[in-house]
DNA sequence: TCTCTTGCCGAAACCGGTTTCGTAAACAAT
DNA sequence: ATTGTTTACGAAACCGGTTTCGGCAAGAGA
């Protein structure tokens, strides 16, 4: 009878072509033994006795079963998919950041032989939306929260909904939340003191938009560096808000245009610091010479300009598999609190900073000149 | 009876803080009919009469009700979501395509409610080997090929296992795949019409690699535009396997160093033409005046260079729209043979070309001197 | 009027898992 | 020896759908 049976099974999927897969059903059946016991023995029940718990185990394994997804999620909700939402509309300001970041994530989940269902919206409500429907058709599990702002409808919502999460970045309020990132208050802080030792005493600050949580962090670090190299901090030497290249070199422009221009510059992002070779040749003067410029981000563009940027490099990748780990341990129900984990950003010395070549009355010249 | 038991789950759904899904099975005694007819009426199946149908489908949609993807997956085998694997080891050449990219997939998507599962891999064997999984797990019903080889073992391995399949790029020998791709060949014999137009008469061809499908067509295209523009082809101008910035650069110069240097060169590939300017500067050339260049791609960077780069924009995004919107098409049992468009490249001039200013000869005797 | 189709739907099996429930056997306690 | 507890597992219900099967009623043909 169970020999008629598997070979009518056999034969129905050579017909069809299709190497059957191995339900836990056939497993069962080789022990001889209930697919119930099977299930709570693969999923470590306390109820199981470790001899058969073993014998299953190795017949599992020996059979090369795996258990679908699909089924089990129709019982327990969960599909071991982890879920990431993409903003489509920023300038392109995740574009380096996009394919290392994947690659991390992805190799985390498929190690842990998680997927990853990516959406992709163009932010605001669009956003929410989406995730609240990934969550309602169970495509994924949890999700990972790129670019934190201050405050977050994307975390508030999927507290609201009970669904796990971390961020990528902090938020302004700590709250219970699990998150990993990198200090770039650390980098910021650092970026400070090297121009400080290359004997700069007029350091401006460009920073990101005040909406990304990270911005308040990064200048924090500028503040702080400042004060322990023993420098006043101008308040007209900060600019905030550049993000892209254009608004990088307005801000570099306005910062050079002050009555004592900055010799040096710190940037909370490499794509805003690139906007200051723009305005630097506009204005004659030599970016790592008349102007030292240090960064962060390490994209790739650091090494194509002229000289090559010094920027604090992130490993995007690394981070996207810690994001990974961090939220798997969330969906099997760590306590998000206890999740947290931060990284640091490391130095890449290109050419863009050095000793003052000219000092800030020198450049006010050239600048009112040109 | 059926009004305890729908409170009884109510009340659990408020223990739980969880908003219970509308199930079929809520649609059919709401309906006070079967839940398979519910099904079949919903699925379009002949033996539902359309007063049925109509009745159903306005119930379903007045109660919310959307089908479970999961639980549809573990009777049909399908599940509603499109895979995608990403190769990682290739030195960033996909890193300006990939955002664009997602975006048009995931939209065309989410369009049609179906979902994307992304995978990362090192490519070769591992690609397979997770393209496998996906499918043995059920995680994806069908896949978009990026990036498509010559001879494309993705393809092969997914034409034995019979699952369905999108090329973005067209295969060697035709076969009866679906694919869509963009004329590049058009791209490259048109930058050859406009060099010739220009007055260039000794025009050079930086090809891809040769692995890629793409540089046979590019090549075609090059050679066409240069019969057509009733020029000699010399192949000692051609060059090919340049598919990053150090390796354009290192073609650049090998051609500019030939006896008779081109005054114009065509690439395959943004990445190698943004090596044609280091190599210019280092030769004392002008790129757009000593040496034109056209190329294809359209990156970003090529706004960054000086001159900016003329190239050929590729709509990355619309081109991951119609690629998910034929896989669509694929998996619902379309013929792949008649799953098949492509689209043309815009050009986007920019100061890299325009009429020679220097001869050849004279290319050759700076080249010598410097 | 009586059969033979045909159209339409209900009932139940099924997909591949998980979880509840009940109980036989082994053991401990009386 | 009897009773009460555990331990370990089988049987069956269940998750939310799809698909098969069978039969009733209406219409067609004789």
């Amino acid at each position: 009878m169970i020999r008629e049976d598997a070979l009518a099974t056999v034969a129905k999927a050579a017909r069809a072509n299709t190497s059957r897969r191995v339900t836990i059903s056939d497993v069962a059946n080789a022990l001889g033994i209930a697919k119930g016991t099977v299930s709570r023995a693969l999923n470590n029940y306390p109820d199981i006795s470790d001899a058969t718990r073993q014998k299953v185990r190795r017949k599992a394994e020996f059979m090369g079963y795996r258990p679908l997804a699909q089924a089990q999620a129709i019982r327990t909700g969960r599909s071991r998919a982890i879920g990431l939402v993409l903003q489509t509309d920023i300038p392109g300001a995740q574009r380096p950041f996009l394919s290392d970041f994947l690659a991390g994530v992805s190799k985390a989940a498929s190690d842990a032989s998680w997927t990853l269902t990516v959406a992709m919206s163009a932010g605001g409500q669009e956003m929410l939306t989406t995730m609240d429907r990934l969550v309602d058709e169970r495509k994924a599990d949890g999700f990972i929260v790129p670019r934190t702002f201050s405050h977050d409808a994307r975390a508030e919502l999927l507290r609201r909904r009970n669904v796990p999460f971390v961020l990528y970045g902090r938020l302004q309020e700590i709250g219970d939340s699990a998150w990993f990132d990198i200090l770039g208050e650390e980098a910021m802080r650092e970026a400070v003191e090297r121009l400080a030792a290359h004997g700069h005493t007029r350091i401006g600050f460009v920073n990101g938009g005040k909406e990304y949580n990270f911005s308040h962090l990064r200048e924090e670090g500028y503040l702080r560096g400042m004060t322990e190299a023993g420098l006043d901090v101008d308040q007209s030497l900060i600019i905030s808000g550049a993000m892209t290249t254009e608004a990088g070199a307005e801000a570099t422009l306005t910062l050079l245009r002050r009555a004592e221009p900055p010799t040096a510059l710190v940037f909370a992002v490499d794509m805003a610091a690139l906007g200051a070779y723009a305005t630097a040749e506009r204005l004659g003067l030599t970016v790592g010479k008349d102007v030292s410029v240090i960064s962060y981000d390490g994209i790739p563009e650091c090494a194509w300009v002229q000289p090559p940027l010094t920027s604090f490099r992130v490993d995007n990748k690394m981070a996207g598999s810690r994001l990974t780990e961090l939220l798997i341990r969330s969906i099997r129900g760590e306590e998000p609190s206890t999740l947290r984990k931060s990284a640091k950003a490391t130095l890449w010395p290109g050419g863009s900073d050095g000793p003052p070549e000219s000092t800030s009355d020198e450049i006010a010249r050239r600048v009112a000149a040109g």
